[in-house]
RNA sequence: GCCCAUAUAGCUCAGUCGGUAGAGCACUUCCUUGGUAAGGAAGAGGUCAUCGGUUCGAUUCCGAUUAUGGGCUCCA
C-alpha cells in the first residue's frame, strides 16, 4: 500500500503498487499526459515505474532540466532508430547526451553525407510522427550479450560484456529497434518534437586513437520550436562574434600557409596586444616580479636534462648547427632555472619571481590548429616563483587573488577554479604530494572559493590549480594556472643555501594568468564581439572632416591627441560624412570626431559614439576628461552599445 | 596524427553537365565639398590552392600534396 510523497510534501497513498504514469494521471490529465519520467527518491524512471512502497515522487516533464535531458537523451535513440531503417547494416554504439543536444556514434562501411544526414533527419521525423510506444525491458547480462551478437551488433555487445555478468541489463525498444539502455526514456516517440541534425564527424571508439574510427552525428534537440530556434540563433550570434571573421574585419592578424598555426600581427592586431602585454608588464612589476628574457633555441641536453627531449621530442622544432642538435624552447622553464642558477642563491632570496614574455613553440598535430587560440607559436605571460616549502601557501594565496583581480580588469567577474591532484605517472614522493596537495587546498579554501576536485588530473611534476573564465555568452575558458614543481629543479640542479648552511632544492612554481597571449586575444574579440573597450580598441578615435576647408584644423586635433599618447587617426578623403561615420562605426572605433565649420569656429569637437549616440559638441579638453575616464574604467563602468 | 568537408578577384560569394570565368563591396581615376551608417561615372584587377593523371582541350573529372573548417585524439 504505496504511500506517495510529492515535492510539494502531499502525500497520496494507494490500494496497490501504481506506475509513475498512475500518480500523475490521479494528479490531473494534463499531467499524465505531459509526464515523461519521474524522480523516486534520487533515482530518474520511466513514468512505467512501478512504486510498490512508500516513497517520494516528482514527476519529470519538459518544464524541468531532467526533462530535457530525457528528451535528448530519447532523440538520440531515435536518431539511432532512422539510421538502423535506413541503414541496416550500420552497427550502433553509444549515444549520450551533451551539452545542447546529444550524438551518436555508429560504425559503418562507407561515411554518411550530408544528404544521408538529411534523409536521416526525414526519417526521425517520420518515426516521432507515428508516436511509437518506447517499452522497457530487463535481460540478464549474457542473454543481452547473445541478443545483440545475434542481431550483428558487435559494439554493443563488446560494451555489454565489459558489465559484470551477475547484471541485470535494461532494453528499450521502439518500433523495430531495441538498444541497450540504463534509461530513462520518454513512453513514446511524439515525445520528441523539435530537434536537428548538426554535423558528422569522426570519433574514436572508445575514444583512444589506436582504435578504429567511428562516424559520430551530433544533433541538438529540444522541448519545442520556439527553443530550438532560440538555440540555432545562439549558434548565429556566436559565429558574428568568431575571432577569425572579426580578425579579418578589423585588420587585426592574418595566418598563411606558410607558417601554419602562427600568426602575422597586422597593426590593429598588434596594438591590442601591446596593450594586453603592457598591463600585465605593471602588474608583474607591482607584484614582486622581475622580468627576464631567455633563448629562443637551446641546445638538446638541456632538454634532455629537464626531461622534455623524452617525453615531448614529437612535439619540439629542432635544428642543427656545427653538428649540435638544438630544440626551439616549448617552455620557458628549463631557462629560468638557468637564470636561477647564475650565483648562489640564499634562502633570504626567495621566493624569487621570475617573469617572461615568453615566445614558445610546439608542433602541436595539424588537426588541433584553430585560429588564433590553438597555435604552434605563442607568447605566454609566464614566470616561475622558486621559493622554499613553507612559502608554497602564501605564494599560491597571492596569485590567486591576482588572478581574479587581472580578470576583472578584462571584464571577466565569473572564475572556476579546479584543483587537479596526483596522477599515477608521476615522480616526488607521497608525503611531498600529500603536503602540496594540501597547501594548495588550503589556499583555496582560505579565500572562500568554490572549486572542484579533478582526482589524478595534476601534472606528473605536481598538482595545479586551474583557472577558468566565462565570456558574455556563457563560454567557459581555461587561462590561468599555477602548478608546483617538485621535478624540475632537482633535475636541473636549482639550489639555495638554507638558514641551516646546507643546500636546499627550492620548489618551483610555473603560473600563467593569460595563459597565450594570442589565445587570450582570441577569447577578448569574441567576449567583446570586437567591440573593443577604449583601453583595448586599436584605433580610440578617428578625427573626420565635413569638408576639405577643416582639414588642417582635423590634423591639428589628431596630432594632439596622438601626442598624449592616444591612439588616434583622421580620415580627411573627400567621402561625404555619412560614408565616413558608416566605415569607421563598422571598424568598430569607440569616437568618431566631427569636425565641420561650426567646430571649426568654436575650437570644438562633435563627439559620437561608435553606439550611434551623439553627444554633442565640446572643446578638445572635455572629450579627453571622457576619454581618460572611460580608458582608465577599463570600459567597466562606463556602458556604452 | 585520424575522419569528413572546403579551397574561384583584396573581402563575401556565384559559376562552368570539360571549350582558360562573373557579381556586390573594396581599389584607381574623374565629377561631386556634401553635417552623423553607403553621392555619381569610368577603369583596373583572377596560372580558379599546388603538383600530377585522363582528355584534342582541365578552373571543372580523377589522384596526391598543402592549408583551412567541423569533430576525435592530444595540449608538458
Amino acid at each position: 500500500m504505496p504511500i506517495v510523497t510529492l515535492p510539494d510534501g502531499s502525500q497520496r497513498s494507494f490500494e496497490h503498487p501504481v506506475t509513475v504514469r498512475d500518480v500523475a494521471a490521479n494528479i490531473g490529465a494534463g499531467l499524465a499526459k505531459a509526464a515523461l519520467a519521474g524522480r523516486v527518491g534520487g533515482a530518474l524512471v520511466d513514468i512505467s515505474f512501478l512504486i510498490d512502497h512508500d516513497a517520494q515522487l516528482a514527476i519529470v516533464t519538459e518544464k524541468s532540466p531532467e526533462g530535457l535531458e530525457v528528451i535528448r537523451h530519447s532523440c538520440a535513440h531515435l536518431l539511432a532508430h532512422a539510421v538502423k531503417e535506413l541503414f541496416p547494416d550500420a552497427q550502433v554504439t553509444i549515444g549520450p547526451v551533451i551539452e545542447d543536444g546529444f550524438y551518436y556514434d555508429f560504425a559503418y562501411k562507407r561515411p554518411f553525407t550530408p544528404e544521408d544526414l538529411q534523409a536521416i533527419e526525414t526519417k526521425m521525423q517520420a518515426l516521432a510522427a507515428e508516436d511509437l510506444p518506447v517499452t522497457r525491458s530487463v535481460m540478464p547480462r549474457d542473454a543481452a550479450v547473445d541478443f545483440f551478437r545475434a542481431l550483428g551488433e558487435e559494439y554493443k555487445a563488446k560494451i555489454i560484456e565489459a558489465i559484470p555478468a551477475h547484471e541485470d541489463l535494461s532494453l528499450y525498444n521502439q518500433g523495430d529497434f531495441t538498444d541497450l539502455c540504463r534509461g530513462p526514456h520518454v513512453p513514446s516517440t511524439g515525445k520528441i518534437k523539435a530537434f536537428k541534425l548538426m554535423k558528422v564527424a569522426g570519433a574514436y571508439w572508445r575514444g583512444d586513437s589506436k582504435n578504429e574510427m567511428l562516424q559520430r552525428i551530433y544533433g541538438t534537440a529540444w522541448t519545442d520550436k520556439k527553443a530550438l530556434d532560440a538555440y540555432l540563433h545562439r549558434l548565429e550570434e556566436a559565429e558574428k562574434r568568431d575571432h577569425r571573421k572579426i580578425g579579418k574585419q578589423q585588420d587585426l592578424f592574418h595566418t598563411q600557409e606558410d607558417a601554419p598555426g602562427m600568426v602575422f600581427w597586422h597593426p590593429n592586431g598588434w596594438a591590442i596586444w601591446q596593450v594586453v602585454e603592457q598591463y600585465m608588464r605593471r602588474v608583474f612589476r607591482d607584484n614582486g616580479y622581475q622580468e627576464i628574457r631567455t633563448p629562443q633555441v637551446l641546445d638538446r641536453s638541456l632538454w634532455e636534462k629537464s626531461g622534455h627531449w623524452e617525453n615531448y621530442r614529437e612535439n619540439m622544432f629542432t635544428t642543427a648547427s656545427e653538428a649540435r642538435d638544438f630544440a626551439v624552447k616549448p617552455m620557458n622553464c628549463p631557462g629560468h632555472v638557468q637564470v636561477f642558477n647564475q650565483g648562489l642563491k640564499s634562502y633570504r632570496e626567495l621566493p624569487l619571481r621570475l617573469a617572461e614574455f615568453g615566445s614558445c613553440h610546439r608542433n602541436e598535430p595539424s588537426g588541433s590548429l584553430h585560429g588564433i587560440m590553438r597555435v604552434r607559436a605563442f607568447t605566454q605571460d609566464d614566470a616561475h616563483i622558486f621559493c622554499t616549502h613553507a612559502q608554497i601557501q602564501g605564494e599560491v594565496s597571492a596569485f590567486i587573488d591576482l588572478v581574479h583581480t587581472v580578470y576583472a580588469d578584462f571584464g571577466f567577474t565569473e572564475v572556476l577554479v579546479k584543483l587537479s591532484t596526483r596522477p599515477e605517472k608521476r615522480v616526488g614522493a607521497d608525503a611531498l604530494w600529500d603536503k602540496a596537495e594540501h597547501a594548495l587546498e588550503q589556499a583555496l579554501n582560505s579565500k572562500g572559493l568554490q572549486w572542484d576536485l579533478q582526482p589524478g588530473e595534476g601534472a606528473f611534476y605536481g598538482p595545479k590549480i586551474e583557472f577558468s573564465l566565462k565570456d558574455s555568452i556563457g563560454r567557459v575558458w581555461q587561462c590561468g594556472t599555477i602548478q608546483l614543481d617538485f621535478a624540475l629543479p632537482e633535475r636541473l640542479d636549482a639550489s639555495y643555501i638554507g638558514e641551516d648552511s646546507a643546500r636546499q632544492v627550492p620548489v618551483m612554481l610555473h603560473r600563467a594568468i593569460l595563459g597565450s597571449l594570442e589565445r587570450f586575444i582570441g577569447i577578448l574579440t569574441e567576449h567583446h564581439a570586437g567591440l573593443f573597450p577604449a583601453w583595448l580598441a586599436p584605433i580610440q578615435a578617428v578625427v573626420l572632416n565635413i569638408t576639405d576647408k577643416q582639414a588642417d584644423y582635423a590634423q591639428e586635433i589628431t596630432e594632439s591627441l596622438k601626442k598624449l599618447g592616444f591612439r588616434v587617426k583622421s580620415d580627411l578623403r573627400n567621402e561625404k560624412i555619412g560614408f565616413k561615420i558608416r566605415e569607421h562605426t563598422l571598424q568598430r572605433v569607440p569616437y568618431l570626431l566631427v569636425i565641420g565649420d561650426r567646430e571649426m569656429t568654436d575650437r570644438t569637437l562633435a563627439v559620437r559614439e561608435r553606439s550611434g549616440k551623439d553627444l554633442g559638441s565640446m572643446p578638445l579638453e572635455a572629450f579627453l576628461g571622457r576619454l581618460n575616464a572611460a580608458i582608465a574604467s577599463h570600459g567597466l563602468t562606463v556602458l556604452e552599445d
